[in-house]
DNA sequence: ACCCAGGCGGGCG
DNA sequence: CGCCCGCATGGG
């Protein structure tokens, strides 16, 4: 296991904001670390204090690891800089103080892309289960055994290898509806055609880009922007955003997502993409309850 | 038994 | 455009 010191960051609060590497990794049961696959290889990683440990089993080599580390989990982004952008109201700065250290992940955009087709119309818990088991269906397997140490995981399945399918079969893993889309983006996706491109455009044509695929609207192709590209000033505006920020920035009134995508862009610009999280993930435990609520342990992959 | 979930596409006025 | 509807499924 390597280390590095960081500041400002909570791999808890980043991991149980619902970010798409929730979605595939297996979470330590206090929330203080991940398990994540990464091509064949198996990422950990846990925090302790202001220090980050990881490590991997696999073949990525160190400095590619180190790498990963840092752009996945936004450790070079400037928090005081973001905190200082975004926290220009009460209700934001107590997002801030509670959920303090939670960064935006950057994610592979093709496995961002899977997870929130499959998001649209469904609930986390059920989300995590379609993809586990479409890794369990399609992933290509990996083991290692090194001393007593014996374990097992799978890839994220490919494009390629679920633009194969047949919406039927995508349907027997309880993908529902979304089956359809699934297939057609992955088969888009792994066409060719591209989405690498994506990364070097203006933001606004990356999202009319996206939103042409089928099973892609306004808000998965802004989570793909965000969680996927990186692209902080995209602003997901799901049913929990609409709420709280009706609620909170409107006095209750209706309001419509393009409404909100202006006054989005007005008061967060470029930070956006943070100020949405914050407010998605201090307003979704306040509607819950589960202000500090634990992980379940979705572990497959043990060790 | 019900209700709803990090929406989307299609059809309508 | 804005609005309204149906949609597969399973957890609460």
């Amino acid at each position: 296991m390597h280390s590095i010191k960081v500041g400002d960051f909570s791999i808890r609060h980043t991991i149980e904001s619902a970010q798409p590497i929730t979605f595939f990794g297996d979470e330590k049961g206090d929330g203080s670390g991940v398990a994540y696959p990464l091509g064949s290889s198996l990422i950990e990683v846990e925090q302790r204090g202001d220090s980050v440990a990881y490590g991997a089993y696999g073949p990525i080599g160190r400095r590619e690891l180190a790498v990963e580390i840092t752009r996945r989990f936004g450790l070079r982004d400037d928090m005081k800089r973001i905190y200082a952008s975004i926290g220009t109201d009460a209700f934001m700065r107590s997002a801030i103080r509670n959920y303090g250290g939670m960064r935006i992940t950057r994610n592979d955009p093709w496995e961002t892309a899977l997870c929130f087709v499959i998001s649209q119309f469904n609930n986390i818990k059920r989300i995590r289960g379609i993809v586990k088991r479409l890794m369990a269906a399609y992933g290509r397997e990996h083991a290692f055994s090194a001393g007593s140490v014996n374990l097992s995981f799978r890839e994220f399945p490919t494009a390629e290898s679920i633009a194969n399918r047949s919406a039927d079969e995508l349907m027997l893993h309880g993908a529902g509806f979304r089956a359809r889309y699934i297939r057609s983006v992955a088969r888009e996706w792994s066409d060719g055609s591209g989405f690498g491109k994506l990364g070097g455009m203006r933001y606004a044509d990356a999202k009319e880009e996206l939103m042409k695929l089928d099973g892609v609207g306004d808000k998965v192709a802004d989570c793909i922007l965000l969680f996927g590209y990186g692209r902080l000033e995209a602003f997901p505006t799901d049913t929990w955003i609409k709420r709280i920020v009706e609620h909170v920035y409107f006095g209750g009134r209706k309001q419509s997502i393009r409404a909100i995508h202006e006054f989005a862009d007005e008061r967060w610009g470029g930070y956006a993409g943070y100020a949405q999280q914050y407010l998605f993930h201090s307003g979704r435990l306040m509607k819950t309850g589960k202000r500090r609520a634990a992980p379940r342990i979705v572990a497959a992959a043990s060790v």
